[in-house]
DNA sequence: CTGAAAGCGCTTACAG
DNA sequence: CTGAAAGCGCTTACAG
């Protein structure tokens, strides 16, 4: 059914070497039998076998990514960005989730490297908390690249966003708006993420002298919701001279908005509120959010713009690793806008 | 670097072929040979190399699926269906987006047909006309499962929402909440999905001997927030009397439910609204959203079982192509809730 | 400029 | 129960 080399040899009555050659444009073929060799091809729709040119080129032109999540509008961003750009380097996704599983994420890497994928990328599940998996598919000499949640302890290729410094920007904001009594919705401990948010925020109060409280950082377990909405009750019976909150993420926020608003709370007027993500939802509440915008699609672009850069010849032996930050940017709307700045 | 059968072998003093028999559980090795590799194996984690088993098996575990859109909530629940059933049924997933181009989709079926994939699942661009692209994959026998957006003039497997009754349910909806005049934003026409959604809207006016007015039902070009507040400042200069609305989706329904609270209607006690997806936003809005939930996730699992069912042996020559429908629910919110029923 | 031949790492029919 | 050998469909060093 499907054709080979071989078939198209047989019907131009030449060898499958030239056949071959012809195909991959090489220089010592001729142009006459180039094009006729060319033409043909075009005419059947003829294929190489990408299996079998992998067993010899020893590359596959596959890349694998495992996310934690995959329905996740962020992760999803990413991804796009990921698919679209490797697209254009002729590279194909295996896409893998690890549903943030440990086991899962140790299988999964396994798999990609029986695949023989040219390069993995993975953001590690919120469970990771060993690393040999990662180290084992350096050894194999197989570049990955951590993106977003990376595991600190790892030396390897990461694109990330710069939380800490995200953090202070939307804590600042706050700020700036005049709020005073600020409290902080954190997530877990486990990512490198909500700590980075975490110091971020610290930080922008030290910086301008407010006052930080311990017991106004709440922990969102996971990132829901009804977990916002559950803090901003804890919150109110600890902290009612609350005036800003600076959420982990944007669905917690919007949580927190709407126990506030059953309250009786004017947002932004009693409590100016800011979210982290920006999601598609942030711009449609009421009132809308503000939030701190992370350019997914910039960072699936940069995963690939440097898993290709690992794939060039390299120049000298000793490669280094590098780190790629996605510039965030504050989206300023109503929940967070109390004064013109 | 890698490890391959033939260092197994020579490691344990016997010949590649009784390796590949004991890692397959052939019946004809000894178990004490089997144990012997098979613990070898384990200690230094050999995987078999998979591009050159399926040089040999002409099975690559592979699957590709295309999607004319990534960054779409109710794709990426469709995505995570497949992704996680593949997984349980030991297939890879190589996930392409055709971005809504004809072209690309085209180039992408090619692609993944060179990378020999065991199955292609395939929702179509909107700019899909010609199908030669699909026919071609059925006569190289790889099964070609379409989901949601569906060509209806190629045979082949489907796996779809019965959007006719999914539509007339919504309408029925508003009718039993009182409404009499009725509006409809609808899609594009090319899409089955816009059309048979129309038609079914239509059918429950008619079924309720409700008035229809061909120039209440109104076109987004594009699935967005915009178009829906775009459409219902035209729809209340034209009818001011209407009292409800089925928008084909929920971005363009809490669009036109923005302008509808700017030009001061209250929503549902003025006009009772429901939108088509059940987004994550959805819940989440003021007034929330009545939508039809569309349930991606079981649709992504269907089309796995569909596939999985075209790679057990055939009893018979003859393959019947199957349609699988997806169920609907209503999810009454705010948005529609004028009386309890 | 062309082609014969070896080999990538597996699987499996076949002989013993 | 074990192993030698052929072959899947390519690529490429080498000979001519």
């Amino acid at each position: 059914m499907k054709l080979t080399l071989k078939d198209i040899a047989q019907a131009l009555g030449i060898s499958v070497a030239t056949v071959s050659k012809a195909l991959k444009n090489y220089s010592d073929v001729s142009p006459a039998t180039k094009k006729i060799v060319l033409d043909y091809v075009e005419k059947v729709k003829f294929k190489p076998n990408a299996q079998a040119s992998f067993l010899r080129t020893q590359k596959t032109k596959l890349v694998g990514v495992i996310l934690p999540k995959l329905n996740h509008d962020f992760f999803n961003e990413v991804l796009e960005g990921i698919v679209s750009e490797a697209e254009k380097n002729t590279y194909q996704v295996l896409v893998l989730c690890s549903q943030e599983s440990y086991e899962k994420e140790v299988l999964q890497v396994n798999e990609l490297l029986q695949r023989n994928v040219d390069g993995i990328f993975l953001s590690i599940s919120m469970k990771t908390y060993k690393y040999d998996h990662l180290k084992q598919v350096q050894k194999q000499g197989i570049p990955i690249i951590l993106f977003d949640l990376i595991a600190k302890s790892v030396p390897s290729f990461r694109v990330i966003i710069y939380d800490q410094k995200a953090a202070f920007l939307a804590t600042e904001h706050l700020i700036k708006q005049g709020c005073k009594n600020i409290a902080h919705f954190r997530g877990n401990l486990i990512p490198q993420m909500s700590i980075d948010r975490f110091i971020g925020f610290k930080k922008a109060l030290e910086h301008y002298k407010i006052p930080f409280h311990k017991e106004w950082c709440l922990v969102c377990e996971e990132d829901r919701f009804e977990k916002g909405f559950e803090n901003a009750k804890k919150l109110l019976k600890i902290a009612p001279e609350v005036d800003g909150l600076f959420s982990m993420t944007d669905s917690t926020a919007i949580g927190a908005i709407h126990y506030f608003k059953k309250y009786g709370l004017k947002v932004p007027k009693d409590i100016a509120v800011i979210g982290f993500s920006n999601w598609k939802i942030s711009a449609l509440t009421e009132p809308s959010l503000s939030s701190v915008e992370q350019n997914g699609l910039l960072m699936g672009k940069k995963v690939i713009e440097v898993f290709t850069k690992t794939q060039e010849p390299r120049n000298e032996e000793k490669e280094e690793f590098t780190t790629t930050t996605i510039p965030v940017q504050l989206c300023i709307r109503e929940s967070s806008f109390k004064i013109k700045t």
